[in-house]
DNA sequence: TAGATTGTTAATCGATTAACAATC
DNA sequence: TAGATTGTTAATCGATTAACAATC
């Protein structure tokens, strides 16, 4: 009986797997070429079973008492990840956030190409930004489709948020990462990750308030 | 017997939030007094139930068939993010993405205000950047300390953040907003929270790789 | 070989979802 | 009153953690 293939993972898995890479690129520096999975747990206050667990997923085959080949985890891993191709990428949206992102140059590393950016404001179109050009909003759902752009990134207010995904959708767009605080609604086949920095100052935030008020009352 | 208070709460209740409250500030602007969750579930696709929990975390008591006064919820959700006082906050690291924040206008709403940024960098130092200040880091410590600054933010380099971290419990900040690619080591009392791009990004991706894959075997 | 480490199955824990009584 | 909605308890689901056999 053939293996049934599975087509999703858990998400915190997911969300490990970038601290792990952290770790792994360390360890190449500095030309180790194994490493057990209660190294990484130790270095990132981690199970170690959770780690064992995660880079299964990945497809890792590790060798008793050895542990992992380090080059080939991070092979594999970034290969989960879908780091090991380069995705064209198109974002809409030249303010502060959106003009950090065009000039951040880690996203290399993940493969993040972003080819051309887009807003409305005439004041901003026409400008080059860290070498990617500022076209009108409109024109970007045809160059995507031209480009056969894989995704579309929303640095906009709130309120334009919707109408850029109708367009990226339109541009058949396949995954979109949203920075806007709003919900997009879009098609089932297209991926949309959130990325608000409110939710995970809210998390920081609340966290800290509870502290607080555990220590009034104790 | 007197009810325990709970000092802590599920992280993802937490990060949904956040978009409750989107949802509630477009309401007010309608003028709508009364909202059900349903309603907010509808909005946001999720599972009523799963919004009342959420909700009742925040201590709000509802109205049975006329649901929840709208800005009695977004008072109460404000406060349990900890969103209803005003924390000062310092940056270190003015690169692309810390100058970004700075000048990130919404920060407002939640209360954080950025009241100085540090930099090791002598051509950044001294300069003004959305009305902030840029300081030598070395003078960090200090001022937060004098200032009772509560949350610090690091967008420098993996290779500097622990450094930065360190310095920063130094100066007795409470929570640490960390940008940074790396695993922060810091005392049981200090709390962090990570916000790098590339978790979120990775998450993009692999479900992207992963729905990629199961069109090709289909 | 002995023992460290992987891989996997079982147990536990916590979050989500379902069911339903209470309420206005 | 009838019925919509809240609040809460119970059932389910999925992720984490524990236990342990397999392996080099």
């Amino acid at each position: 009986m053939r293996k049934i293939r599975k087509f999703s993972a858990p998400e915190p898995s997911m969300r490990r797997l970038p601290a792990y890479l952290h770790v792994l690129t360390r360890l190449l520096r500095e030309n180790r070429l194994y490493v057990s999975c209660t190294f990484i747990s130790n270095e990132l206050y981690l199970d170690p079973t959770q780690v064992r667990k995660d880079l299964a997923l990945t497809g890792i085959v590790g060798k008793p008492r050895v542990g992992y080949s380090v080059q080939e985890l991070i092979d594999k891993i970034k290969a989960f990840l879908g780091w090991d191709v380069q995705r064209d990428a198109i974002l809409v949206g030249v303010g502060n956030l959106g003009t950090a992102l065009l000039g951040y140059q880690r996203f290399r590393l993940y493969g993040l190409n972003i080819v051309a950016a887009f807003d409305k404001d005439p004041r901003r179109i026409g400008k080059t930004i860290f070498g990617v050009d500022v076209l009108p909003v409109e024109k970007m759902p045809n160059l995507a489709l031209r480009k056969k752009i894989d995704i579309g990134i929303i640095t906009v207010g709130e309120d334009a948020a919707q109408e850029v995904a109708d367009l990226m959708v339109q541009g058949f767009i396949k995954g979109i990462w949203n920075f806007a605080p709003k919900a997009l609604i879009v098609p089932d086949n297209v991926i949309v990750e959130n990325a608000q920095l409110s939710v995970s100052l809210g998390v920081l935030t609340s966290k800290m308030k509870l502290s607080e008020t555990e220590k009034d009352t104790v």
